[in-house]
DNA sequence: AGCATCGCCTGAACCGGTTCGGACGGACCG
DNA sequence: CGGTCCGTCCGAACCGGTTCAGGCGATGCT
């Protein structure tokens, strides 16, 4: 009775088995009307004894649709070690995509043009049905080259440039805004800010939410380092703003993500700092480490399993509307990303320590 | 010219277009010889103009493949935030399945129960060629269900129950054995093992190598912590370790992976040990932050991308055999992974220190 | 000249589903 | 008793590729 021994049922094997139709047979699967509860009875036995699944190679042809949905992500291996935002976020859109039997492709590639070249080979080999767009950029040219392939999109955060496709949006400038208001009313007056490469929208996006959140709240323009979120990024960076002569030196430093905030608060104890009285350090993301680090890190929580099973539901309605449907989808907003206060921020010495190296 | 507004040319455009039939399309796109050079030019001139790409879905289903490699993961999400395996491991697998375009398809699910219904979908709706099987466990049913399925199958490791296929082995014995070598050199003799859960191989294959090392560098048979991979878990054992009294308290640990191993280095820290001098720390995994730690982790390199990249290597091998074919592969074993020693290893102090919490 | 050989290409069958026009038969009605 | 109507089911076409037996014309050989 295994299912390895004898070549696999097929539709028409159930419709013999049945005494019926391949069509009656299909009506049945997909349960549609017009079909006698005898008969009816007579397939589903059928396929039970048969053990019967439909192949999805050829209702993939018969339907046009792939019961698939594509994610391309261009990262280079070294930082996928560290990545802690990928793989939660695959994980919800697994659960987004619901029980309907949609899987979820997976596409590595090294650099942008590879991006495209992926892209495009998943939309004209027709393996997906629609596909999210993570870790958009300025002038994002993969907003109009999946528009111009017909393929339904959902972005990860509002492009800046013009796009139809519905965007699932999590608000990183409220959060930013959560941090400057923390840093400001524990008394720090100069912060900096070191965020991931500019010509990701999101970096950009916090780094002025960051402008302009401190000068909202009266404090003085920071200095800004932009790093590239790794660990050996966000330490070279802290060195850059301990080597600032006293007076332009932070009191309080606000990180892209925990990796660089972590290394950061190494650097900066290593270099005899004393935290968080001589800094307060605050992260983003809340990677696991960062509630065991000493001290631990003050950040914001974000949820990115939530973000893809959003995503992935966004998408599939998309893709179930059809193409031709009218009404653009408007854009889902998450709730809010949590500001969590740990031990790594406090208000700012009063007479800012001289570092004894 | 955009693709978006046409139907996508089909094979059948492509042949009105050249003045042949499909068949000679199709010989053409396969390059198989037999086409007159005249022919084959106007062919490869139509594909051009038209933009043609075949439809996988067609294709699946004349082939009978997927030009899909399937993966299922059973993690909670939770687990995965602080992943370092499995990004670069889905990686490695792109990588490996090479420049045919084969994809990677992903499959979270919740427990072990969801697992093996992902499987068989995968298998009897046809969606992939092959799965690679991983966190093997001991036992583990799996083995069994993927060769009943008749699914091509590539292991992480060698399962404990007998299997026909092949498995990509990496040396985490070897590991383990130059950790306690360099334990054993630096002078320690009471040595502690946390590692994860017993029911993953590797787990066990890691703690039975390491009581095999100790007692072959005539060690002391050390406490051995069972705990699951968490920084939480990390911190909860260590605690359990410093709470032996000080006939028993190991002067060195050695952890399962570098997120138990950074959060226990934060705890012994918080109970007033120096380290190295009162507590040497070994971790698994080299992840990001481990070496920029204070005092940075002493761990074993792994290469989970190298490891995902030979095992598609393999799979994709394997697939291209056929089911029929007798010779089984044998099985592949990656270089071994590298001691990587740092600062939070040392000889252990003369007289052990009281802690002074 | 007659015939085998060969290279090139066509046409139809096939993969395994979905869809739909229409055939069939029974109930109902006038 | 003839005609409608409705529920049920069949059969064929179709999705877009691959494969292969066989046809056809040109060439080589005797």
């Amino acid at each position: 009775m295994t299912a390895s021994d004898r070549r696999r049922a097929t539709i028409t094997d159930v419709a013999r088995r049945a005494g019926t139709s391949k069509g009656t047979v299909s009506m049945v699967l997909n349960d549609r009307p017009g079909v006698a509860p005898a008969t009816r009875a007579r397939v589903v036995a059928a396929v039970q004894d048969l053990g019967f699944r439909p192949s999805g190679a050829a209702r993939a042809l018969s339907l046009s649709r792939a019961d698939a949905i594509g994610l391309v992500l261009a990262r280079v291996p070294a930082t996928l070690r560290s990545d802690s935002f990928y793989a939660p976020f695959v994980a919800g859109l697994e659960q987004g995509v619901g029980h309907a039997d949609c899987a979820v492709l997976l596409r590595f590639v090294a650099d942008e043009a590879a991006e495209a070249a992926a892209y495009r080979a998943l939309a004209e080999g027709r393996r997906v049905d629609g596909v999210v767009l993570a870790d958009l950029r300025c002038d994002d040219p993969r907003v109009d080259l999946l528009a111009d392939l017909g393929l339904p999109t959902v972005t990860l955060n509002r492009p800046d440039v013009p796009s139809s496709a519905p965007a699932v949006c999590h608000d990183d400038v409220g959060a930013v805004e959560q941090v400057v208001a923390h840093l400001a009313a524990l008394g720090h007056r100069r912060t900096a800010y070191v965020g991931g490469p500019l010509r990701y929208l999101h970096a950009r996006r916090r780094r002025d939410a960051w402008r302009r959140a401190t000068r909202d709240h009266g404090l003085a323009p920071g200095v800004e380092v932009s790093a590239d979120f790794t660990a050996e990024g966000g330490a070279r960076a802290t060195h850059e703003l301990l080597d600032l002569r006293p007076a332009q030196r932070p009191t309080a430093v606000v990180y892209g993500n925990d990796t660089m905030a972590v290394a950061g608060t190494v650097v900066a104890q290593h270099r005899g700092l004393v935290l968080p009285r001589d800094l307060s350090v605050v992260g983003f993301d809340d990677g696991e480490l960062s509630a065991y680090v000493r001290p631990s890190l003050t950040t914001v929580r974000t949820d990115p399993f939530a973000w893809g099973e959003q995503a992935a539901r966004t998408l599939v309605d998309l893709v179930h509307l059809g193409p031709d449907h009218a009404a653009v989808p408007t854009d889902v907003h998450l709730d809010a990303p949590r500001l969590v206060v740990r031990d790594s921020t406090a208000p700012p010495a009063a007479h800012p320590i001289e570092e004894t190296r």
